[in-house]
DNA sequence: ACCTGAACACCGTTCAAGT
DNA sequence: ACCTGAACACCGTTCAAGT
């Protein structure tokens, strides 16, 4: 006489929170383009119909990975700073350090993150904020150090705007392979210290090269 | 008794050109996300499997659009450039110019010239040859400012890096909605100018900001 | 309230067959 | 040599029907 199994359904509510771990593995396993509604629910164990329930559609699944990756990033970028609590210019730097590991550590979910995939009108608030929070991160570090005068004055979003189009640009490059150690002759982590660098010197004649 | 037609096929040799024509027509009116073999082959008047006698499958067609973007790219950078003929600083400004006014301009060809449709390892030589003469460009600017002494010295390579991190994450961030002018409360050529003056700047307090 | 199965309108790609 | 039509194995999404 068995004993009665325990339901292996995910009937508790939280189907949810199993298609976002099967979505995660997934886009790890076999990267964005490998996501799928139906491969997502097969690994769930529900039918490819039941995300439906739980998910407005396939980009809104895509949102609340996209809104975890921002937290995950975020949670990069503050570890990284917290090594220099009192140094607003080396927080800064490791600011931008942060964001370019996390990106180069998880490239499917940065893709997910920035891809084509979000049509921008219909966003959601949770991912708006997520992805607000982890830029109002990089424009407080410049704030700071315009306090301390590392930084030269003038409006810290415009700065924050070079900085975000540099380190995002740079990932996104080494993330679709057109940038490589072998092209450049460097390594990958002297490359990124590099480009975050080149952010506060610049190319002119002035400063250290 | 009607004159014989003249033949409205593409038999004469020139169906590939008329596929990357209705392609690139096609990402224009409805954006990269649209380009699909099965339309392009439909506008072109031709059956869906037709174009696999020209392409070996979708990543070669969109190799090629990719191709003729870098092309037109580098035209338009050259372009700006050459209303500097003397001024080597100007010219390395004009040709980021150059290139976030191309990718502006034309976001969906850009989205094909950088979408993660390439396996990299897979990606044509004709299309390696125009991107890197993108590329080259930059150096050739670059070395150019070095020679002269308006841009200090070191890996002409390294700093062609950040520059072309820079230009290429603004324009990813416009293009995919993350940036836009209501944000940032500047307009996007000022903001396209703001992005390329920090290149040769800097954060740095010694100069201006 | 939550999930299933069938169905619809699409894809990319292949391949025998036509001209 | 070049193209067509049918076919295969997928997609996202919807919806009646089940529990």
């Amino acid at each position: 006489m068995p004993l009665p199994v325990k339901p292996e359904t995910y009937h508790h509510g939280n189907l949810s929170a199993a298609l976002i771990e099967a979505a995660l593995a997934l886009i790890m396993e076999k990267g964005a383009g490998a996501l799928t509604i139906r491969e997502v629910a097969s690994r769930a164990g529900v039918s490819h119909a039941a995300p439906y329930r739980h998910f407005a559609d396939k980009s809104a699944l895509m949102a609340e990975l996209a809104r975890q990756g921002f937290d995950l990033m975020v949670a990069q970028m503050r570890r990284r700073m917290a090594a220099f609590p009192k140094d607003p210019l080396m927080r800064l730097k490791y600011c931008g350090i942060g964001y370019i590991e996390f990106a180069l550590a998880h490239p499917a979910h940065y893709r997910v993150m920035f891809g084509p995939w979000q049509d921008q009108k219909s966003t959601p608030e949770a991912l708006k904020v997520s992805s607000s929070a982890s830029f109002q991160t990089l424009v407080d570090a410049i704030t700071a150090c315009q306090a301390k005068g590392t930084v030269h004055g003038g409006d810290p979003m415009a700065k924050a705007l070079s900085a975000w189009s540099m380190v995002h640009g740079f990932a996104m490059l080494v993330i679709d392979g057109l940038v490589h150690e072998r092209a450049f002759g460097q390594a990958l982590p002297a490359m990124m210290e590099g480009v975050v660098d080149s952010l506060y010197f610049g190319f002119g004649p002035g400063n250290q090269g």
